[in-house]
DNA sequence: CTCATTTGTTAACTTAAGTGAACGTCTTTT
DNA sequence: AAAAGACGTTCACTTAAGTTAACAAATGAG
């Protein structure tokens, strides 16, 4: 199980063995069962997340309706938006599947950072990393259509399709349920040509 | 001028003199004139840029359309997605007026890590800050139409709408200028309702 | 100063997403 | 086993953005 952890750190540095049992000894690894709730609207958390099985989704509560906002599979990392704001959540995080995860917070970073500097390097690069992904992902969303998003998505991450309920799914891809399925129809018709 | 940089850095650290003159040695500040691109589609860069005045965009160009993605004003930080990605640029930047910038590279960074640690520490927590506020920008953009989209921006960057070109605006909410025009006929419908 | 280009607006028509309802399927509860 | 609820799809209708075109105003170049 550490294993899927130090697999995604050595893309940003390699561990010796005494760094390596000093990541373990921290405790971090959690299994959440489907359905649990991580963090809640209106919750102080400072909880950061690694997800090395499962599936973990972001949504906000808008009128009563679930806007999904990212599904975070194997080798994701999560910093929910409060940890850093330092304000209550406006969104939820839940496991859409049963889930091991890491779970880590400021106070362990900021111990690991003094005893072994090069984990604030291998922070700040991941950072950057996050950052730009997230721009090109952003970007990608502004210019195309729900339509091109979806196509997009069953070429980057085909499993999404499969293990997400549609709905939560259509609400990623900033329609109504009913509109995914009108828009996959689509699709087929224009195949069938 | 320098002044400016110095003010925006002291939200995140607090800078002795010292450091100080060793980032005015690094003679990093720029004037740009109106309509410089700064970066083209295809370009290698490793520049990263601080807006001390002015204001820069960046946009894409698909199928001939330029598609604007964001506008950096004053205090505003910009790191190219290919300065991390190391990939040919996707996008353009440009200034869309006359600006006072800083440019940078990661170069100049590392140098004055190795001289200055606690400037890694600032980065990241920037990083980190900046990943929050693109996040939370993009949660936004999701689930909002592009007329909540433009109202939000009258509130939020109220200078924007009255220093950026309509059609730049346009395509910033995810629009065709023509549905710009027409929303803001609309809300000043209501406006009289 | 004038002509050409860019920019912003308005209008008529097209296209695709939202809405509300109906229906079948599957899951959960009792 | 039966009832209730959640889920996904289809349909008819509404709404808002895209498209094409026309035109006026502002900007720029010669």
């Amino acid at each position: 199980m550490e294993q899927i952890l130090f697999d995604f750190l050595s893309k940003y540095i390699s561990l010796s063995e005494e760094e390596k049992e000093a990541i373990i000894a921290l405790n971090i690894f959690r299994h959440v069962k489907k359905g649990t709730i991580l963090l809640k609207e209106g919750d102080f958390s400072n909880e950061g997340y690694f997800v090395l099985k499962g599936c973990i989704r972001s949504y906000y509560l808008l009128d009563g309706e679930e806007k999904t906002t990212e599904f975070y599979t194997e080798m994701d990392v999560l910093t929910p938006n409060c940890v850093t704001t330092k304000e209550p959540s406006k969104h939820f995080i839940a496991a859409t599947e049963d889930a091991i995860i890491t779970v880590s917070n400021p106070d362990m970073e900021m111990e690991i950072f003094e005893k072994f500097p090069k984990f604030e390097t291998l922070c700040r690069v991941l950072s950057e990393d996050l950052l730009t992904k997230q721009q090109i992902n952003f970007d990608e969303y502004r210019t195309s259509s729900p339509e091109e998003r979806y196509i997009d998505l069953t070429k980057k991450r085909p499993d999404l399709i499969q293990r997400v309920p549609q709905h939560q799914l259509a609400s990623y891809l900033g329609i109504k349920p009913q509109s995914l399925s009108r828009l996959k129809a689509r699709i087929i018709q224009k195949e069938k040509k």
